[in-house]
DNA sequence: ATATAAATTTAGGCAAATCTAAAAATGATT
DNA sequence: AATCATTTTTAGATTTGCCTAAATTTATAT
């Protein structure tokens, strides 16, 4: 348990990410590129990493996580999405606006702190992005993975959380006035590109079936 | 308008308080004692802080904050004081527990989150400490600067607030269970040592004259 | 299968923040 | 005023995180 420096923090992050849950082999390349570094700087990185026996490192074949790293990610993860859900409930931020100060307040060193905040909030499962928040073991909550391009039509949704939380998306549905919790109800589905009319807050618009598979919903 | 890196801003946090208000002149070795370090690494960061005109350094002579560098000052300051009254009002840590979380807070930069995080709070003026805390134009809220020992016997009084903010001391003052806004009746003062006999939550006890005139009080 | 391209690592360096040891300046004392 | 003690600075290294350029390994494609 030693502890980490903040660069330490975010590779554990970026390996976390681009593993995804099934926790597959990462490039270099990969990393360097998330965290806009170089791929040599990487490999020196890797190599402490190793030596701190957070990861699996094999030169040219790539890292994944060790178990004491995966932990220190999910920790990592679940301070990033507290902090992003008090920054939208308790001081009124849009969540479109958030991400950046999450990725400075996610460092903080306190487990007492992350705790009490979690507490303040109300023990939140999911943050305003609709993510889910694990808890203090690290465990995730589930929730329903349907997104908005997989309904027929005629149907009545609610917004859960969204797939791609790049600012690009998020501020397409900001302008959309899409959030969390709004309802949508599928009008129809245009055969030839899959995009689909919808009613939104009494305006009818249409999504690109690449926006509706973005958008994680629930089934009225 | 550089952005500081951590380390700085440290080093301008402890001059600021060194110099104190009337912005004396400092001494290299204070600020090794103060931040933990040795002298000579206080000379190199001085170098770079004159270099980026924050400060007034002349070598062998001490430093003094310029104007940038007393704002910079002020402003993480005021961070710091409006963390910690999240700390103790929100989260519900005791006012001793708070100073270590609110040292890494204070570096969370975001103008935008420290004004919100101040609303969210009810823009208080003083910390749990019953520190004053600055406005975002740098400038101090007034109190009364009345310590308890100032008091004649006889006094009712209200807690507004510690001057030393040591660990000890507010170990000694929690177990008295001494908390803001707390009142105090001053039932009579010691010759000898001018120790006073006090009334506090239906308790009679024996302050010593340092305690007291640790204790920024309001007469009622 | 061999050449070429792509990915990765190694080598050598740089800047920030730190240290120890030695030198220099200041101040205090007789 | 000369000496001694203290404070401060300089000199030279170290660690962390980063870089570029060159070398090496792996993958791809004729």
């Amino acid at each position: 348990m030693t502890k980490l420096s903040l660069t330490e923090e975010n590779y554990l992050k970026a390996i976390y990410f681009i593993g995804g849950t099934s926790n597959q082999l990462v490039n270099t390349n990969a990393i360097a590129e998330r965290l806009n570094t170089k791929a040599a700087t990487v490999t020196d990185m890797l190599r402490k990493l190793k030596q701190k026996d957070l990861i699996e490192y094999q030169p040219y074949k790539g890292t994944r996580l060790k178990l004491e790293g995966k932990v220190q990610a999910i920790g990592i993860l679940r301070k990033h999405r507290l902090w992003e859900t008090f920054l939208v409930e308790k001081l009124a931020f849009g969540w479109e606006e958030v991400h950046e100060m999450a990725e400075q307040l996610e460092h903080i060193q306190s487990a007492e702190l992350t705790e009490r905040l979690s507490a303040f909030l109300g023990f939140p499962e999911f943050d305003p992005h609709g993510d889910p928040i694990p808890n203090k073991e690290g465990v995730f909550p589930r929730r329903d993975n349907v997104t908005l391009d997989r309904v027929s039509p005629d149907t009545a949704v609610m917004v859960q959380g969204v797939k791609d939380s790049s600012t690009e998306f998020l501020n397409y549905i900001a302008k959309l006035g899409i959030q969390l919790g709004d309802h949508i109800a599928v009008k129809s589905v245009e055969e030839f590109d899959r995009s689909l009319v919808v009613e939104h807050k009494n305006q009818q618009y249409r999504l690109s079936a690449l926006a509706a598979a973005n958008l994680y919903i629930k089934e009225l």
